[in-house]
RNA sequence: GGCAGGGUAGCUCAGUGGUAGAGCAGCGGACUCAUAAGCCGUUGGUCGGGGGUUCAAAUCCCCCCCCUGCUACCA
């Protein structure tokens, strides 16, 4: 495998990632497929001074959201806007470091839809046809197959859904299902003819293969995934559904007014509403309104999807295919989905429990320790699995030990030792001082090179590595020792060890935002880590070293019986 | 059923042709600045099974088994 090497800087990137369903919390697993990946890219090419842009926003609409809200006696809107504001506290407590995230729900985004809708139709790539849908009658609503239950035609299990028979695992049609019943009224569906807009998906499957061709930097989940799809051949798909809640169809005429644009088809959309809601708001610090276009007409601009793996199609086929309807918009440069995080064995989905809520988290813990686990075991190649033993170890063994202890020492002894301020450094430095410190300064292109290709997981090791290297160096010269009979050796030591913390400091910015800017005081450093450029900001001889403060604290092996027991409830 | 990803040390995982690796756990040791952390040494694997290609395979090819996901009107 080569080793990545970053691109050159300053670029133009927008991180676009996966429109959350606002029918619940936040889970574990979404932070660690999406969020935290896409908040760890945004902060390492904000640091390299590059143009970032990075949002996403609450889907309001959806068959969940109206499901929620009807078995709550409540609305779509107060569903959606319940847990749109626990997402932005997740957020804001995990440090997800959106530039806007908003919601479906905004004129401007309905604006855009329809624009996106009327100009695809008007170029053919739209048309209308009929087809027959299962109806409840009770709930005056069309079904979706996962929302109808009966007996398998093919095994005669009593438990399968339209889509799918779990007993048998045959693929099935709704309509073939004997006794259907509705999930959501338990009343027998019956079919009923409906109109409905279609996306001439069809139309673009050699465009599309040809594009994706292109593509070798794709993970290769990815990219097999996606070319196997367009080696099956791409199906028009419907758009539009018989629905009051979503974004209306453009179109005069009575058979529209009970229609709406169905979501799949207008939240990946989202990304470009809300690159144009932010130009056009107060975030945006030019104020030109036009700035969206940067991000999205420049050819030179990175567009990065990050999603879960269940969302592939729709940002590697549907949306891209889309684009290229619209015409003059950038296609994805990358989509780096990630698999899934199980919970010690299940998948962590809402629908299954077994699930650690976001804001049950940020109750207890600190948004650190976790954004430091689910990138140590990032769901990159393969599922990962999250365990509470596992969460401990990585915060005791690896926070707290090798990386907080290596800077807690390092201050101790220094102030303690030098009045409070870095000590000076001979001019000729021991080669073991030399080497230390050319590893740190080359690991920002290694580490650098892997935050850009979203190998996270290998950037993270790499930082530290550094670390543990650092460990070994005060070791071998023991300046607790030296200080006693040569306090030029051990000032040369600590020298050099404050300066490769502070590199380590930035290296490991994106992964550990809240500590490493605590630990940005603690060396001495003014402003923030953030703002500081990636590479090495020297600490200078003579710097006085605030009072040393523990980083991370150390855990008690008690929370992990304790929160095994809450996953069980 | 089809497609995709994965099966490597007790655990979590790196490693895509050239004498099997990391962290943790276990065992032994020297040190003591530090949140009893850190450092040194060490035990431990027929790299899912079988066959093939090669001077050489965890790594390439074929067959089989197992796990996970997707299979497009949930997104």
């Amino acid at each position: 495998m080569t080793t990545a090497t970053p691109s050159p800087s300053p670029e133009t990137v927008l991180v676009a990632v996966a429109w959350p369903y606002a029918n619940n919390h936040m889970h574990l697993g979404h932070v660690a497929g999406a969020y935290l990946p896409a908040d760890i890219y945004a902060r390492y090419h904000r640091m390299r001074g590059d143009r970032v842009l990075m949002v996403s926003g609450s889907d309001s609409h959806g068959t969940p959201v109206t499901v929620r809200a009807e078995e709550e006696g409540s609305t779509p809107e107060a569903v959606f806007q319940r847990y749109h504001q626990s997402f932005l506290a997740t957020f804001e407590g995990m440090g997800i470091s959106f530039d806007l995230f908003t919601s479906t729900d905004t004129e401007n985004h309905r604006q855009v839809t329809q624009e996106i809708f009327l100009r695809l139709l008007e170029r053919g790539y739209l048309y209308e046809a009929e087809q027959e849908q299962l109806f409840d009658a009770k709930m005056g609503r069309f079904l979706p197959d996962r929302y109808v239950e009966g007996t398998c035609p093919k095994c005669g299990f009593e438990g399968a859904r339209g889509d799918q028979c779990d007993n048998c695992g045959s693929t099935l049609d709704a309509v073939e299902l004997k006794n259907p019943r509705s999930r959501l009224s338990d009343s027998t569906p019956e079919l009923r003819r409906t109109t409905h807009f279609f996306l001439k998906l069809s139309a673009f499957t050699e465009a599309l293969q040809q594009w994706v061709e292109t593509k070798e930097h794709w993970r290769l989940n990815v990219r097999n995934f996606t070319l196997g799809m367009l080696r099956e051949g791409l199906k028009d798909r419907a758009i539009t559904r018989d629905l009051t809640w979503g974004v209306p169809i453009p179109l005069e005429g009575e058979q529209y007014q009970s229609k709406r644009i169905y979501v799949w088809f207008e939240a990946v959309i989202g990304y470009l509403s809300a690159s144009k809601e932010w130009a056009a708001s107060p975030l945006n610090p030019s104020g030109n309104a036009e700035d969206w276009r940067a991000w999205w007409e420049g050819d030179t601009a990175k567009t990065v999807y990050f999603i879960g793996k269940d969302n592939i199609p729709f940002h590697t086929v549907i949306w891209p295919a889309m684009l290229m309807g619209f015409g003059g918009l950038n296609l994805p440069y990358d989509v780096p989905a990630n698999q899934y995080l199980t919970m010690s064995g299940a998948k962590a989905s809402k629908s299954r429990g077994g699930v650690v809520w976001m804001p049950d988290y940020l109750e207890r813990y600190d948004p650190d320790p976790l954004r430091y686990l689910l990138t140590a075991s990032a769901p990159e190649t393969s599922d990962a699995d999250f365990s509470w033993t596992e969460f401990l170890r990585r915060n005791n063994d690896e926070l707290v030990a090798r990386w907080g202890n290596l800077v807690n020492r390092v201050l101790t002894i220094t102030r303690r030792n030098y009045d409070g301020r870095v000590p000076d450094a001979p001019a000729t430095l021991a080669p073991e001082s030399r080497e230390l410190l050319e590893r740190v300064d080359a690991a920002f292109a290694s580490v650098g090179g892997d935050y850009d290709a979203v190998q996270l997981r290998r950037a993270l090791n790499g930082a530290m590595e550094v670390a543990s290297a650092a460990n070994q160096y005060l070791d071998q010269r023991a300046p607790w020792q030296a200080v006693k009979t040569d306090r030029d050796h051990a000032a040369e030591t600590l020298h050099v060890a404050l300066n490769v913390i502070s590199g380590l400091v930035t290296l490991l910015n994106p992964v550990l935002p809240f500590t490493c800017q605590q630990a940005w005081k603690l060396l001495g450093h003014e402003g923030d880590v953030q703002a500081a450029g990636w590479r090495r900001t020297p600490v200078l001889a003579g710097t006085v070293l605030p009072e040393a403060v523990p980083l991370f604290k150390k855990l008690d092996d008690a929370i992990v019986a304790e929160e095994e027991e809450r996953l069980v409830r």
